[in-house]
Formats: structure tokens, C-alpha cells, sequence
RNA sequence: GCCGAAGUGGCGGAAUGGCAGACGCAACGGUCUCAAAAACCGUCGGGGGCAACCCCGUGCGGGUUCGAAUCCCGCCUUCGGCACCA
């Protein structure tokens, strides 16, 4: 590109104006947070970057569509606070180290500022005076003594259970990392492993994070995808007493259809569960038969679990139970298909009104008792499939006759009346496990003492930092191979300890970082609790959906943690979300998994705000939509021509001209759906209209005065969106301060409002006519200029006017028949 | 299977009960130029007609309405989430 001297056109040229503005935002600390006392304040992030190496488009539009939303409270006079960050732990640092030697801290660090620069090159609004990335010990010391505040009140505790493990990253994951059966990250298939592991009791507000979404401002699917995860069922826990060697005990089952009860013809253990190894043990004789059909099922993958046409496999156990309805003495399996996480780990199979005890009792020959049938209609000979559909209850006992929802009732209260069983609600989701079994994250501040057992680290010893003198062999836990790092001191005995060598779940670092961005360097506190006080909860969160079942249910459970520790005042911490849509590069999300286009070659070209005007004019800003650079070219073209007309040689003042007022009609129109237009998020269409007032003004004679408000009018309306290219016109008109702050036209209502339309004339339905009409003609003269048209009067021919429907300022239809 | 979103020109999309295709891209024709770029002007859903005009057209089939891309019923397709959750 050639200097700026070499020129001698006086055309837009972006990569002229764009370092000027942005160094001059940078000298005059534009962005810094303002006091959030005096007009409403706005807190708005996007979702914080992961450090892959490099900016993509999808970035691009995510930040885009932050930042014209910050720009725009600004220019309406709001006290705005809109910060960047890096959620800069994971696997991706440590691969790198793996396969190539790279200290996992260099590769982020270094892909830090990378992206940081380019960043700063799309000219957002961040106040980088309050960043934060959560790899440095400034930031993860408080999640550690989060960590430790979560202990103390028994939100983290550590326990034994069967867990997802991905042998491809040696180390377990979360249930919302796995997905369709494969790790979220590498896509190798999980399995199962029994492992001793630290969770959060994200169980315990299951229910309130339920109840709580009717506060939130956010999309309906985003609340629809958390309601499904959560899966609250209603039901009852129903206890079937144990037969010898375990009479005295109770077998404890969770249904969602006691009305069902009197149709139990036997009942399912998860292989897994406590009382299977209780058998093995009771019968020895049994017990190589029992243990091979354990360890079938435990060696299957995740994917061969919930594979959709899986064969249901199951033995029966040498004992049985007695159904608490009937006496009736039923036997007990252990099946493939029911799952040890949830409920109680076991099932009452109702084979006559459950597809899948059905399925199980036809290829085993057990009975299938049919307890529910159509409220019309015989009872049916033998059923064909489980009936699951409403009914009435049949060979129920004193229920017999019953509907079967209001059974459902009835029956738990008979139950409870005999203390056998009481109705209660299951969840869907499981408690949070946070531990995993890699280096490059949080380390766990708790120690093990042989004789204190599990300690904490105290407060102040915190933080406890990642070793570097660790080996990446890409099998073992790389913190166990730091002796240096293991051995530990009691803090309680002052005798030898051994440091828990898992890290957390990166997640954790997400949960809480809005906190932490007020006040990043605060080396005293977590967060400050006056600033949270002032500027939380969040005005506005932009991010991808895909995010609605991990990132945004852990942040929502943490703030209501921090909330009953009394910590915080509130207990949502994200008042409005705003979900981006996908941006897709030949029908597949652009990620940094393979397919991502960077920006910098056209922002080299077009600069950085044709760029960002185009990423935002292509589609609604809530739509998937495939990336197509080839309409760059316009967003470049239309600033250019919004360039040549402001930069027009005019004298400054003058009055209109009675021959401006068309156009002057065009800008006020504009002015008002383009602040319509933000306020809604429907940047594409707002651009459209700018675009539309431009074409109107290209043809127009204009005065001085009237060329003057509409170039005024255009810099401010653009800000927003091209920032650096509305700041250096805006200079160009004469100002000396710089665009930014409570800079937004008004529109004149009196000139926005129409004063001559366009009525449509149909005859049946269809246009026949227009005509050019002042507006506000009432319906009645509508009527009457239709009644008296040479198109009406002509299709009319012998026929009857049956009917005029007249609507002011739109169309008069008139029915012919 | 369950929950959710979406289907409109060659392309991205506009119009959410009232002129379908705004705005932009691409394409085509033209002006300017020695030439090119840039810029500007024009054409641009399909069919018919010399023409004024006419007919068809928003995934498919019905319906409501004076009038439906838009509302209702039933399908199809694509995408996202959940899925042996008892």
C-alpha cells in the first residue's frame, strides 16, 4: 500500500485512518470504565476467547456484534463497562507441549498476543485496563479460594463413582463434554471408569435453576436446551422389601409411574449397583456368572451404550422382592439398559406400560400384567406393545377404575400412608465432576495426609502454582511427576502430605471471570463488592449457543453459591443474553478445528470497518449463515460513497432550501428505524437503511445546510459500525472532539412521518392501481376514490360491488362478484 | 422418539396479515478512458404478448380471510439440543 503523501485522489482509504484513530482512542483512554454512578450503567461482554492461535470470522461477527451494541449505549449517553479476556487453560496448550515441545504457557502467551493485536486491529471498544487471562496465578489463586469456600459449606466434595473417561486425553470429563458417546475435544469414544473424583453439588439448585429462567431475558431455546438438560421428572420412591439372605431390607426404586405399581412383574438392577456385589457375595456359586455379565456391560464404550438399536441383555439374580401393593413375590435382574446414575440405580419393570420392560420381558418370557387400559374399548387379548398412552387403571386393587393421573397421586398417598414409599422429584443432571487429570489448569488446593486425611490449603498459602518441572509423556499426570510439586507439608499436623496432583475442570475459570474483570489486579480479594455491587448483573452477555448446557448453567449455579455464602447480592448473573448465530463455512460451523478463515487478508484490503460493517449487514444477527466474503466489496463501496459526500467542499451553515425537504424526509425517516433498528439488534437491516438514505442522496441537489445534517446525521449513525471511519469524517466536518460519547441524532417526528403514499388498488384481491395520495385519507374517502376508479368502473362490467375493505395509507380492495 | 430453530431469485437476505424479492453480491448492457482501474447510468424470479398488459411464483398438501411468505391443521427437508433418564 502506498504512503498517504503519494496520493493525490482524496478517496476513502482505510488503512490511512485506522492506526490514527486507534492510537488516539488508546491517548485519550476512551474505553476505560466509567463511574457507573450518573446514567444508567451497561455492563456488556462477549464470551471470552479461548487463545487458539488465531482470530476467524466466527470471532469476528461474536465481538462485531458486542461491540456495535457497546458503541451504541455510549453514543445514548450510558456509563459503559465492555472488557476482553482470555479463558486461556485446556488441553490444546498441552497438546502443543506434547507434540511439539512448546511450554504449554508459551503457546498461550504467545497466541495471547496474537490475538490481542488483531483485536485491536477490528478497533473494538475493550477497556484493556481490565482484562484478565485465567492461566495466570493472579487470576487462578481465586479459584482456588473459591474452591475452598465451595469445601468449607460442602458444595465440593470428593467421591467414588463411574465416570466418563477419554483414553485418547487420559482424563475424565463432565457429562456436558460428552457428546453422542466421544470426547467433546478429540472425538475418541469414552468410556466408563470407577473413579475417586471432586464434584459440585450443581444437583442442590437444580430446582432454582429451573424456577429462576423465568427472570432471565434471554432466547427461548437457550432456556429450552437448560430445562432438557436439567430433566426434572415427578414421581414417587417406592420401596420393595428384600427377600433371604437380605430380608429387613428394602429395595428402593424411583418411577415416574406409580399408577403402574399393580403391573411390576419384576424389577432391574444397573449392573453396577451396591447390591449386585452384596449377591455375588451372599451366593459364590454365582458369582463368576454375575461378574462376567458386569464386566460385558462395563467394558462397552459409551457409544456401543446408547447406541440406538442396542440389544437389551440382562441375567436374573437368585433373589426376589415383594411388591408393596400386592405381596406378590417378584424376581430380580440385572440388565444392560438401566443406568446406575440415575434415580436409585434401579427400576420396577412394568412390561405392559414401558417400551422397554416390554421389549426386555418378550425376549426373556417374563409375564406382562396389563394395569392400564383405554378408557373405551375391551380389553385387549394380548398386547402388541407397552401401552403408554392415558387410561383407565385395571386389577389394581382398591385403584381399579381409577384415571390413571389421578392414580398417580392416589397411589403414592396409600403409599406413604403405609410407609412404603413418598413421592419425589428426579433430576436429569448430575453433579458437576471438576477434577481432571492434566496439567494445564487450576491446581486442587487440598493435600492428603496420612493422618489428618483430606486437607485444605490454607487461604493464605494460596496460590498453589502450576509446577514447570513436570514431564509431558501424554499418559501420566504430568503434576504427579513433579516431586517437587507432590510433596507437601501438613498444614494441621505439620507431618508429610501429598498435594492432590488433578487440576479443574476449565469451566471453573468461566464461572466467575464477569466478577473478576472489575477488578483484575486485585491482589487482596476475588472481587471487589462494591464495583460488583454497582455494575452486576451483566446488561448483556453475547455468545453461542453452544454454550447453553455447560459455560451457562455453571455460571448461573456459582453466582447462586456465591449468592447463599452471602457474597453476592443477586443470584443471576446474566440479566440479558444475546445468542450469535453460526457462522458456517461450507455447511459446518467455522471453528478452530479445521475450517476457519482468518480476517487479516481482507482486513489488509477493505480495513477494519468494511469488515465489520459487512459481517454484520450479511444476516440477522441471530441466524446461521455461510460465510462468502465476495460482498465485502460492498460494504467497502458504500463507505466510500458515504466518504465522498461528507468530504464535499461545502460552506459551513445557511438555511434549508424548501427543495431539501424530500431528502431531508428520507434522512429523518432513517434516523428514526436505524435507532429502532439497534435498540432491536437488527443490525443488517439498520445497514440497509443507511445504504437506502445514501441512494437518496447521491441524486440530490442539496443546500449547504441540508448536506450539512445529513453528513452529521450519517457519521453518527455509522459510529457503531465503522468506528475509526466515523471518527475521521466526523473531524473532517469540523469537530474537535472525538466521536464516541453521547452522540446520537434525533429525528425531527414531524419530517420522519409520511406525507405522501403510495394506496394500492386491488379488484378481488389483486393490485390493479395505484395512486399517490397525502397521508391520513380516511377509509371513507378511500372508498369513495375506489367506487369512482376507471379500473373498478371497467372490471364492474354488469356486476355487483360486493364489499370495500379500505385501510389509510396502505390499500383499498375492493370484491366484485 | 422427545424439545427447539429454519426453508423466499444464481447467492446473502428484506417484507411477521396488505404492492413478494428492499439492501447488497454476482451476472449482463452502457457512459467516461488510448487502455485499464475507479466512478456513474441501466437490466436482472419464471412464462406469454408488438404493446397497454395478463398469468404463475415464498419446501409440499389442505384450511381461515376481501387479502397469507406471514395465521391454523397435516406432511417433507435441513440444522441444533436431548435420548434405554424408568
Amino acid at each position: 500500500m502506498a504512503d498517504a503523501a503519494d496520493r493525490t485522489d482524496t478517496r476513502y482509504h482505510p488503512v490511512d485512518i485506522e492506526g490514527k484513530w486507534q492510537a488516539r482512542w488508546e491517548a485519550e483512554n476512551l474505553f476505560a470504565r466509567k463511574d457507573p454512578a450518573g446514567p444508567e450503567k451497561s455492563y456488556v461482554i462477549e464470551m471470552f476467547a479461548y487463545p487458539s492461535g488465531d482470530l476467524h470470522w466466527g470471532h469476528v461477527r461474536n465481538y462485531t456484534i458486542g461491540d456495535t451494541f457497546a458503541r451504541y449505549q455510549t453514543a445514548r449517553g450510558r456509563n459503559v463497562f465492555h472488557p476482553f479476556g482470555f479463558d486461556a487453560f485446556g488441553l490444546p496448550a498441552e497438546n502443543a507441549a506434547i507434540k511439539r515441545g512448546i511450554p504449554p504457557a508459551d503457546w498461550t502467551y504467545s497466541n495471547i498476543a496474537n490475538m490481542t493485536g488483531q483485536l485491536k486491529r477490528l478497533g473494538y471498544s475493550y477497556d484493556w485496563d481490565h482484562t484478565l487471562n485465567t492461566c495466570d496465578p493472579e487470576y487462578y489463586r481465586w479459584n482456588q479460594w473459591l474452591f475452598l469456600k465451595f469445601f468449607e459449606r460442602g458444595l465440593a466434595y470428593k467421591k467414588r463413582s463411574y465416570l466418563n473417561w477419554c483414553p485418547e486425553d487420559q482424563t475424565v470429563l463432565a457429562n456436558e463434554q460428552v457428546v453422542n458417546g466421544a470426547c467433546e475435544r478429540c472425538g475418541t469414544p469414552v468410556v466408563k471408569r470407577e473413579l475417586s473424583q471432586w464434584f459440585f453439588k450443581i444437583t442442590d439448585y437444580a430446582d432454582r435453576l429451573l424456577d429462576n429462567h423465568s427472570q432471565l431475558d434471554w432466547p427461548q431455546p437457550v432456556i429450552d436446551m437448560q430445562r432438557n438438560w436439567i430433566g426434572r421428572s415427578t414421581g414417587a420412591l417406592i420401596d420393595f422389601a428384600l427377600d433371604a439372605p437380605f430380608e429387613g431390607e428394602n429395595l428402593s426404586v424411583f418411577t415416574t409411574r406409580p399408577d403402574t405399581l399393580f403391573g411390576v412383574t419384576y424389577m432391574v438392577l444397573a449392573p453396577e449397583h451396591p447390591l449386585v456385589q452384596r449377591v455375588r457375595e451372599a451366593f459364590p456359586a454365582e458369582s463368576d456368572r454375575i461378574q462376567a455379565f458386569v464386566d460385558e456391560v462395563a467394558h462397552e464404550s459409551e457409544i456401543d451404550r446408547t447406541a440406538e438399536d442396542r440389544p437389551k441383555v440382562g441375567i436374573p439374580l437368585p433373589i426376589s422382592a415383594v411388591n408393596p401393593a400386592n405381596g406378590e413375590r417378584i424376581p430380580v435382574w440385572i440388565a444392560n439398559y438401566v443406568l446406575v446414575e440415575y434415580g436409585t440405580g434401579g427400576v420396577m419393570a412394568v412390561p405392559a406400560h414401558d417400551e422397554r420392560d416390554f421389549a426386555f420381558a418378550k425376549a426373556y418370557g417374563l409375564p406382562i400384567r396389563e394395569v392400564i387400559r383405554p378408557a373405551e374399548g375391551a380389553p385387549s387379548a394380548e398386547l402388541a406393545e407397552a401401552y403408554t398412552a392415558p387410561g383407565v387403571m385395571a386389577d389394581s386393587g382398591p385403584f381399579t377404575g381409577v384415571s390413571n393421573e389421578d392414580g398417580k397421586g392416589k397411589v403414592i398417598a396409600w403409599l406413604e400412608g403405609q410407609g412404603k414409599g413418598k413421592g419425589t422429584v428426579n433430576f436429569r443432571l448430575r453433579d458437576w465432576c471438576i477434577s481432571r487429570q492434566r496439567y494445564w489448569g487450576t491446581p486442587i488446593p487440598i493435600l492428603y495426609c496420612d493422618r489428618c486425611g483430606i486437607v485444605p490449603v490454607r487461604a493464605e498459602d494460596l496460590p498453589v502454582t502450576l509446577p514447570t518441572d513436570v514431564a509431558f509423556t501424554g499418559k501420566d499426570n504430568p503434576l504427579a511427576t513433579s516431586a517437587a510439586f507432590v510433596n507437601a507439608t501438613c498444614p494441621k499436623c505439620g507431618g508429610p502430605a501429598k498435594r492432590e496432583t488433578d487440576t479443574m475442570d476449565t469451566f471453573m475459570d468461566s464461572s466467575w471471570y464477569f466478577l473478576r474483570y472489575l477488578n483484575p489486579k486485585d491482589d487482596g480479594k476475588a472481587f471487589d463488592a462494591a464495583d460488583v455491587e454497582a455494575w452486576m448483573p451483566l446488561d448483556m452477555y453475547v455468545g453461542g449457543r453452544e454454550h447453553a448446557t455447560m459455560h451457562l448453567i455453571y455460571a448461573r449455579f456459582f453466582t447462586m453459591a456465591l449468592h447463599d455464602m452471602g457474597l453476592l447480592t443477586f443470584d443471576e448473573p446474566f440479566r440479558r443474553l444475546f445468542n450469535q448465530g453460526i457462522l458456517t463455512q461450507g455447511g459446518s460451523k467455522m471453528s478452530k478445528r479445521g475450517n476457519a478463515t482468518p480476517p487479516n487478508q481482507l482486513l489488509d484490503k477493505y480495513g477494519a470497518d468494511a469488515c465489520r460493517l459487512f459481517i454484520l449487514f450479511v444476516a440477522p444477527p441471530e441466524e446461521r449463515t455461510e460465510w462468502n466474503e465476495a460482498g465485502v466489496e460492498g460494504s467497502f463501496r458504500f463507505l466510500s460513497r458515504v466518504w465522498r459526500f461528507v468530504t464535499q467542499e461545502r460552506r459551513p451553515g445557511g438555511a434549508f432550501a424548501e427543495t431539501d425537504e424530500p431528502v431531508r424526509r428520507v434522512l429523518h425517516r432513517t434516523i428514526q428505524k436505524v435507532t429502532a433498528d439497534l435498540d432491536g439488534l437488527r443490525y443488517n437491516t439498520a445497514i440497509a437503511a443507511m445504504m437506502e438514505l445514501m441512494n437518496a442522496l447521491s441524486g440530490a441537489e442539496l443546500s449547504d445546510a441540508a448536506h450539512s445534517e445529513a453528513a452529521e446525521a450519517l457519521c453518527q449513525m455509522l459510529a457503531p459500525f465503522a468506528p475509526h471511519f466515523a471518527c475521521e469524517t466526523w473531524e473532517r466536518l469540523g469537530h474537535a472532539e472525538t466521536l464516541y460519547r453521547g452522540a446520537w441524532p434525533a429525528f425531527d417526528a414531524e419530517l420522519a412521518r409520511e406525507n405522501e403514499v403510495e394506496v394500492v388498488l386491488q379488484i378481488n384481491g389483486k393490485v390493479r392501481d395505484r395512486m399517490t395520495i397525502p397521508a391520513g385519507v380516511s377509509a371513507a374517502d378511500l372508498e369513495a376514490m375506489a367506487r369512482s376508479n376507471d379500473k373498478v368502473l371497467a372490471a364492474l362490467n354488469g356486476k355487483q360491488i360486493r364489499k370495500v375493505i379500505a385501510v389509510p395509507d396502505k390499500l383499498v380492495n375492493v370484491v366484485i362478484g
